[in-house]
DNA sequence: ACAGCAAATTGGCCTGACCAATTCAAAGTA
DNA sequence: TACTTTGAATTGGTCAGGCCAATTTGCTGT
């Protein structure tokens, strides 16, 4: 078997040191980086790849695997591999597990969260027209008498349009991520305590922050996001527990 | 071969439309994330897994891959498997070619980077030591006219002494990430002015920053924090250009 | 022009083999 | 006894080549 070889006057020669699913891994997100491969852009065949680079298929599959892992690519058995760029498949699944390995708190998560969402909310403020707001408004008018399950989904989803409103793409990454993580716990305490009224107070949040936010007010709103998030009592016996066992 | 099987008394049966590497990375996340894998823990063989589960060692490595682009797992050839938490290899590799995917600007990048680092400083200003800030004024003495390379090395390096200091596990992962992912483009400024003294600024800033933390000066320390790093005129004429067209 | 079907394509998976780095225990030595 | 050496066993890295299953493609007949 050859041993140097090139694609697009790249050269692909057997580095010392380095795997060879890691060199083709490299291959790819250098092509991504560069803007060469583009969302939504077709892989060479693996059968192909591993020929153009000398190696065994396997050695393919395995970088096309880490990159799916990673959320770059998306194989469609009988069609192909693609460049994607779902940021909740991505990201999502390596923080959660990393997360967890590192003895993070939901203290830490939760904090992460408020800080993400307040920026957000600059950013709102700041640029986002009346109409995008009085969106969120309309959002914001679920019934809270639903179930605890379906009620805490729609929380979710409020929140989650709030963020969208950010023009910082990694504020909203993280977010997307930093909210499921949370919303693993959330769902575990469901389990444990099933349903409970009090869904009042997360209204009354919800419209002030609204509120806020229609008025520009960049204090208030921080300052709404903050007790929402931080003081709500669902968290506080597990605040300085590790993620790790709490889900 | 056998289709049912059972692992800690955890079934693993073949899923409808889930394939195997799938299932295989699912498990080990799921052990890792219920504290049953620990940092530092080595998995089974690749080919006990196999076996175990039912399925080839090939199907096993490329979840073995997958796990270890996700930087939750480490593989040592003649050795084993292991459990790792760097946060280096991590979220870093993953997160930049998802950055580079979706558009981000170089200014986001910043913009978080201020927006964690500020939140480090909250927790210096409320919880460190004296003799924590004190070692931040150690680090900061080096030499401001060493080659412009060796000093953004160094600069990086203060930064990130400080956000260790965080209590907050995911602000210091996420910010090893998000700094790095400048650097690179950092690099990539310097390649090509190559040189230029005028880090004076630097110093100064630096300087600043030590002397709010040590009067526990929160408003101070935003304040140089948020002009240091945004303000800073090497980003100026890339700050709205995607982050992939720059590196 | 269209619907239906069959072949070619492409990813998913398996077997079984060999190489290379590491580990480990037995044998040898000081 | 304690340390070193060394060779076998272990374990990840890679390959070849085959079969299956989903999808795509293109031909065919209406």
């Amino acid at each position: 078997m050859q041993n140097a070889q090139e694609i697009n006057g790249r050269s692909l020669e057997k580095e010392e040191g380095r795997l060879n699913s890691e060199r083709i891994v490299d291959y790819i997100e250098n092509e991504i980086i560069h803007g060469r491969l583009r969302k939504g852009d077709k892989l060479p065949t693996e059968r192909r790849m591993a020929e153009e680079m000398s190696v065994s298929r396997a050695s393919v599959r395995e970088a096309v695997k880490a990159l799916e892992a990673m959320g770059v690519v998306k194989s469609v058995q009988g069609s192909g591999n693609y460049i994607t760029d779902d940021p909740d498949s991505t990201i999502n699944r390596p923080l959660c597990t990393l997360f967890a390995l590192s003895d993070g708190t939901l203290d830490n998560l939760l904090q992460l969260r408020a800080l993400l969402e307040i920026e957000a909310c600059k950013d709102i403020i700041t640029a986002a027209s009346d109409e995008d707001i009085r969106e969120l408004g309309r959002l914001m008018s679920y019934d809270y008498n639903a179930a605890a399950r379906e009620q805490a989904k729609l929380d979710s989803k409020f929140h989650m349009s709030i963020v969208q409103l950010s023009r910082n793409t990694l504020v909203r990454y993280l977010y997307t991520t930093v909210l499921r993580l949370i919303d693993v716990y959330r769902e575990r305490v469901l389990e444990e305590t099933e349903q409970r009224g009090e869904s009042n107070l997360t209204k009354r949040d919800h419209e002030d922050i609204v509120l806020a936010l229609r008025k520009r007010d960049l204090t208030a709103v921080t300052q709404v996001l903050r007790s929402h998030i931080l003081l709500n009592k669902d968290y506080r016996d597990a605040l300085d527990r590790p993620y790790r066992t709490l889900v």
